[in-house]
RNA sequence: GCACCCGUAGCUCAGUUGGAUAGAGCGUCUGACUUCGAAUCAGAAGGCCGCAGGUUCGAGUCCUGCCGGGUGCACCA
């Protein structure tokens, strides 16, 4: 099945014509014909300013000037024979602008099926996208979900698209920060495994195990500085982390035993906490299978092949293994190459990432052995990785080897993943330079004003700031669970001022709903290279550009068709249909698009149409915001002809099928949007 | 020092391969519920697109320099 939608074939057809006929007139190849949206639909659906392009072709060519206006009515012909085009217009200094037959497209979009809704194909290409990746040793904050949110949605995009996808989350469960919430229990609570068990028992459900970490956590980092958040680390106490993280590493030891119980169960909250955004997982690879695999290993042997790494015999880097790099110049205070062993022997945060790289591009030539970490309500399941070949399933799916993968880390880590892409690139130039792919966004910072309400105080430094740093380390952020409480509780309000006759299911369910919606929206409305700064205020409303704007939009539109009389929806969708042979219908129903009213009408209909290109473009330029923004104007459009035009009181008939029409294609094509976006419609709001 | 990102309305941000009169939201002011739902809609005010050059028929967009802000450049992850 062909995943381009009527609008995107039209183009492809309109382009051929005009490539035909510059080849064909003036002998010039035109490989990439650009297509615009006219700034006003009284302009035309679609301008093409090749023209000008021609016109500095051909004095290229020939030496001979040409007036663009000249060279557009030339070609005017190839485009108006189009049985989809009404009338082509030579507009300003020598645009081309096609109109299109309203009637004839409105029937042919009418009956299309928006390709979000079409199933993908399992023989196509996989893409890995790898997203979430919380050091698994306290609770989410919104930094965290920023990352989430971004690639679910980028996930759904390319699903949409068409592709196949899977997503990975990557657990880092042997790293300092798990070390750190382990010396906490041991040191600071003077627990052991059991005793660990029977606190996470106990804990109430409204401040459950990853609370309780996000606490210890900060107060681990005070002990490291003996209680002055200051002071410099003290030596003596850094030592008991390296004594944990060297025993979690070894394993088969108690502490090891704590660690896994801390990370695992940290895991769990995480995944519980994602799922209410609707956030979903394939596979869950461990840094400690990395290690017990001896993935680094491997891919140290191909590196080493390759002349990618370096022994140092000499200078500050003697004893290790270095990548060189030109990335940047080398100064006094910073080496330009990068070490990936080393001089004790042991491998960084970079060399275990080329080796992980390797294997999602199935480069490696070595394999996790995998076990079923959680089962979602729909049966999906999440895959968690094991070292152990006698807890492998064998039913496992075929996890990694993707065609492309997409690493969605923060901006932060570009150098670093820069590093990993060089170094794969190294052994194989394509999978390097073109399938892995840095889908890099900026942090979430707080506001000064969400500071003063979370009561933290700020030095006038800060406060002269436009945002301030999260911290885990010093406690300092917003829980993910908490806010998504806190718009539950709110959206849940205002439910209840409008709909206090619904069930209380079912106000839970919208509430829940508008929520994701609020907080999915917020996360997505940015584009990737900006710092969001957050403020409680501007997360927490529901007016304006706004998720519950876009869901109120369709709801509204969902409340015609729960009003409208079926018998006179059936008659109109058949009259629509009727215009599709009958001359004299098309019409009448072209009459409804007559005059300035019917522009209006028509802008809606071209702006849903725009669907499955803005989906693909979201794609291609990943940048799910290009959607988000999308679903907004189009909810914004749709308002405004709510608001203008009468449906169900139309007495019209032709009038009131092509207003159905309009409504239903606005309805289902904003629906799509915002499902790609992960965002629910409600029955009611 | 070097590398990357950013600078657009009072504030926060869009602006698709360079295209027609630079757009939203918030905030401010004015108006619209006898209505398919006012979580809405309409209108007004608000812009040397950081500065200076350059390329082009055409620059918010590309190039160079400068100014201002952010991030990174660990034998941390």
């Amino acid at each position: 099945m062909s995943t381009r939608s009527t609008l995107q074939k039209l183009q492809t057809e309109l382009r051929a014509r005009l490539a035909r006929a510059a080849r064909e007139r003036f002998g010039i190849a035109l490989d990439d014909i650009a297509i615009e949206v006219p700034p006003r639909v009284a302009l035309g659906d679609l301008a093409f300013p090749v023209a000008f392009e021609l016109a500095r072709r051909i004095k290229q060519a020939t030496g001979e000037k040409r007036a663009p206006r000249q060279i557009a009515e030339e070609l005017r012909p190839a485009l108006e024979d189009v049985a989809s085009v009404r009338r082509v217009e030579v507009a300003g200094a020598g645009y081309l602008n096609v109109f299109f037959d309203r009637a004839a497209l409105l029937v042919t979009l009418s009956a299309e099926t928006p390709f979000s809704e079409r199933t993908e194909a399992d023989d196509r290409p996989k893409r890995i996208v790898e997203h979430t990746n919380i050091n698994p040793n306290k609770a989410a904050h919104i930094g965290h979900l920023r990352n989430a949110v971004l690639g679910d949605a980028f996930v759904r995009i390319l699903r949409a698209a068409g592709e196949r996808v899977e997503v990975q989350n990557y657990i880092d469960n042997t790293g300092v920060q798990v070390a750190d919430t382990v010396v906490g229990f041991i040191h600071l609570e003077r627990m052991t495994l059991p005793d660990v068990r029977a606190l996470d028992q106990s804990l109430p459900p409204d401040r459950p195990f990853d609370y309780y970490c996000w606490d210890l956590y900060a107060r681990v980092g005070l002990f490291y500085r003996n209680g002055d958040p200051d002071a410099p680390e003290d030596a003596d106490k850094l030592r008991l982390r390296a004594e944990v993280l060297h025993a979690i590493e070894a394993g088969g030891n108690d502490v090891a035993e704590l660690a896994e119980y801390v990370s695992m169960r940290i895991v769990e909250c995480h995944l519980k906490t994602m799922q209410r955004l609707g956030i979903e997982y394939d596979v869950l690879p461990r840094e400690s299978e990395i290690l017990h695999l001896r993935f680094w290993e491997r891919a140290f042997e191909r590196l080493k092949q390759a002349g990618v790494v370096r022994y140092e015999t000499e200078g500050r880097n003697a004893g290790c293994w270095v990548m060189p790099t030109d990335l940047h110049k080398g100064t006094e205070e910073h080496e330009a190459d990068k070490i990936l062993v080393r001089s004790n022997g042991t491998v960084t945060y970079a060399g275990k990432d080329i080796a992980y790289q390797l294997w999602k591009l199935g480069l490696l030539g070595l394999d996790f052995y995998y076990k079923p970490f959680h089962t979602y309500p729909n049966g999906h399941i999440a895959w968690v990785t094991t070292s152990d070949a006698r807890e492998h399933d064998p039913s496992a799916p075929k996890f990694g080897g993707g065609a492309t993968v997409y690493n969605v880390i923060d901006a932060r880590q570009s150098y670093t993943q820069e590093v990993v892409r060089r170094a794969v690139a190294a052994l194989a130039p394509e999978a390097g330079e073109r399938a892995s792919i840095h889908l890099a966004y900026e942090m979430v910072a707080l506001s000064p004003a969400a500071c003063a309400e979370l009561g933290i105080e700020l030095s006038d430094e800060d406060r002269a700031r436009p945002f301030i740093e999260m911290s885990g380390r010093k406690g300092l952020g917003v829980k993910a669970d908490d806010l998504i409480n806190r718009l539950e509780a709110n959206a849940r309000r205002e439910v209840e001022a409008r709909h206090a006759d619904l069930a209380e299911e079912e106000k839970l369910k919208a509430a829940h709903q508008i929520a994701v919606g609020a907080l999915r929206y917020f996360l997505l409305k940015w584009t990737r290279n900006s710092v969001i700064a957050f403020d409680f205020k501007e997360a927490l409303s529901f007016d304006g550009e706004t998720g519950p704007y876009c869901q109120y939009a369709a709801v509204r539109a969902g409340s015609i068709f729960r009003k409208l009389d079926a018998g006179k929806r059936a008659r109109a969708e058949e009259l629509v249909r009727r215009a599709a042979e009958d001359e004299q219908a098309a019409e009448a129903l072209r009459r409804v698009f007559d005059g300035e009213a019917g522009d209006e009408l028509w802008a809606l209909v071209m702006l849903a149409a725009r669907l499955e290109e803005t989906t693909a473009q979201a794609a291609a330029m990943e940048e799910p915001a290009h959607l988000a923004k999308y679903a907004f104007q189009l909810a914004k459009t749709f308002n405004l002809f709510y608001h203008r035009h009468r449906i169900i009181s139309e007495e019209d008939e032709t009038r009131q099928a092509a207003l159905i029409a309009i409504a239903e294609l606005a309805r289902n094509r904003l629906g799509a949007a915002l499902a790609t976006l992960g965002i629910e419609v409600p029955e009611r709001m």
